[in-house]
DNA sequence: GCGGATCAG
DNA sequence: ATGGCTGATCCGC
């Protein structure tokens, strides 16, 4: 299921302040992020700009967001939603997939009937109206929540033929990985459906390349992700800081600039408790065109000198570069990242239970190869006899456009150029254990391997460790074992309870 | 890897 | 007239 609060902000501000329902308004800065009935009335849309809103309603009333208060009102919320399914995931501030087949058969509920009461709690808990959508996976429930909203529920039965005959006449645009630039796209080859995409596969393959071309073919057959974990479970890859001002062409104040998108970045870091082994710069010119430039340090930066220090000689080149530079725009960015969490003891050798997503190691043992399970449940796997006749051939005209939907090529010996070793691999066995700390590993022979030598490398350090136990003051950063067991004791507080910071997570295409 | 680009919220 | 910011992924080099 997929939950998403009505208009989320005004709902809040207007819990405050109950007068507002009259009148026009709208929550947003120099944008407006979201706005009331009578404000739409007038045009006035969420995600417009706020000028623009102003212009089309003048006596437009713009309140400045509190995101305090709207993450406080979220974990009203999420309260609720725990009582459902306690690893619910949130996909954003108002948004989050459930898992409701357990609480379903634990309670002896239809999914409509379970949805409708947790609806009604929320509205009584928390004092917002959200809406829902249930389907068979994160996909459709995502746009399934929004054809009745606002207050509303809609469920989409988890049979092949009402899942088709809800995607045939489905916009494109409403799947969440179709934005305005593939819509144009699609539209050009005469798709305006998600139907409309396999009458068209023998063009798109060419057009949008081969990770679209599977990602289309699967959003035309709605399938999508099936699992549904707590936003705090995935890995943040970057951390960026970035600020627009007004035109600046004096290198004085750029670097201006630049120091202070440093210090935020650097403050940033030290938040999430990581370092970045690549630092990259972005700007803006006066014309809007973006750029961005990186360096890879000799070292993972995480302090504001550093930070800038590194970075510097970058703008200096794109200053020489680009005579009588001109921005609007100036940014920092932090990638590759390495943990400077203290590293849990128990999971660094081995002697806990699988815990999924492995945390980042200490930046000396490499994560282990782009394809981690993580990674195979977003992905959610082709059912094998549909992956055949779909994929490639996209020049065959032999594969009819008949209505059959399982056009099984058969024989196709693989699917694409690419690694290929991993998807063949299906029949067997999906994990081995390894010999040393008996935890499933990956069924591949090379990253297995990988994996021993990683756990061996393990086992010598726990020898070391073990034979010098009080030997060793513990010489990693210079931090006392003291004050890291203090740190990790206190962790980072309010982030887990009150836990705003709600991680940004795609889910679909590009996650 | 790098840099540009798209997408989401 | 699209808007600022953060983060993720993909594509073509």
């Amino acid at each position: 299921m997929h939950i998403d609060c009505d208009a989320f902000y005004a709902a809040v501000e207007l819990l405050d302040r109950p007068e507002l329902e009259k009148v026009p308004f709208a929550v947003g800065g120099g944008v407006l992020t979201t706005c009331n009935y009578v404000a739409r009335l007038h045009g006035c849309r969420s995600g417009m700009a706020g000028f623009v809103a102003r212009r089309l309603c003048p006596e437009l009333i713009l309140l400045k967001p509190n995101f305090d208060k709207y993450r406080a009102k979220a974990t009203e919320v999420r309260e609720v939603l725990a009582r459902y399914d306690p690893r619910f995931e949130s996909a954003s501030i108002d948004e989050a997939y459930l898992n409701l087949t357990p609480y379903c058969e634990e309670h002896g509920l239809d999914p409509g009937e379970a949805v409708a009461r947790l609806r009604a709690e929320v509205r009584e808990a928390a004092k917002v109206t959200v809406s829902a959508g249930i389907a068979a996976n994160t996909r459709l429930a995502k746009i399934c929540s929004n054809m009745n909203k606002p207050d509303g529920q809609f469920l989409l039965p988890s049979e092949r033929s009402a899942i088709m005959a809800f995607m045939r006449d489905m916009p494109c645009r409403k799947v969440n990985g179709i934005g305005r630039v593939l819509e144009r796209e699609l539209a050009a080859l005469g798709i305006k459906t998600c139907g409309d995409i396999y009458d068209h596969r023998q063009f798109l393959y060419r057009l949008v390349g081969e990770k679209a071309y599977e990602f289309l073919l699967r959003v035309h057959l709605g399938l999508g992700r099936t699992s549904v974990q707590p936003a705090e479970e995935y890995e943040r890859k970057s951390v960026s800081s970035e600020r627009t001002f007004r035109d600046i062409s004096d290198p004085v104040q750029l670097r201006v600039k630049l120091r202070a998108s440093a210090d935020e970045l650097g403050k940033d870091l030290q938040r999430a408790e990581c370092k970045g082994r690549t630092l990259a710069l972005k700007i803006k010119l006066h014309t809007f065109e973006v750029l961005t430039r990186q360096v890879i340090p000799p070292k993972a930066v995480c302090m504001p000198d550093d930070l800038y220090n590194y970075s510097l000689p970058i703008l200096v080149k794109l200053e020489q570069e680009i005579p009588g530079i001109k921005l609007r725009l100036l940014g920092l960015r932090c990638s590759n990242l390495v943990s400077t969490k203290k590293p849990d003891t128990l999971a660094f050798f081995g002697l806990k239970p699988p815990r999924r997503a492995d945390q980042h190691n200490s930046g000396n043992v490499q994560p282990l190869a782009g394809h981690n399970q993580a990674e195979d449940g977003q992905w959610e796997q082709w059912p094998d006899e549909m992956l055949d006749g779909y994929e490639m051939e996209p020049e065959d005209p032999d594969v009819s456009t008949s209505s059959n939907l399982h056009p099984h090529a058969d024989a196709r010996r693989e699917a694409t150029a690419a690694p290929a070793e991993t998807k063949e691999a299906t029949p067997e066995p999906e994990w081995w254990d390894c010999p040393v700390c008996s935890r499933p590993q990956a069924a591949d022979e090379r990253r297995f391997n990988e994996h021993i030598d990683l756990c061996l490398s393990r086992q010598t350090i726990r020898d070391a460790v073990q034979q010098h136990a009080s030997l060793l003051s513990d010489g990693d950063a210079g931090v006392p074992e003291s004050k890291k067991q203090k740190a990790s004791a206190e962790k980072k507080r309010g982030r887990s309870a009150s836990g705003p910071d709600p991680r940004q997570k795609k889910l679909c295409f590009g996650s």
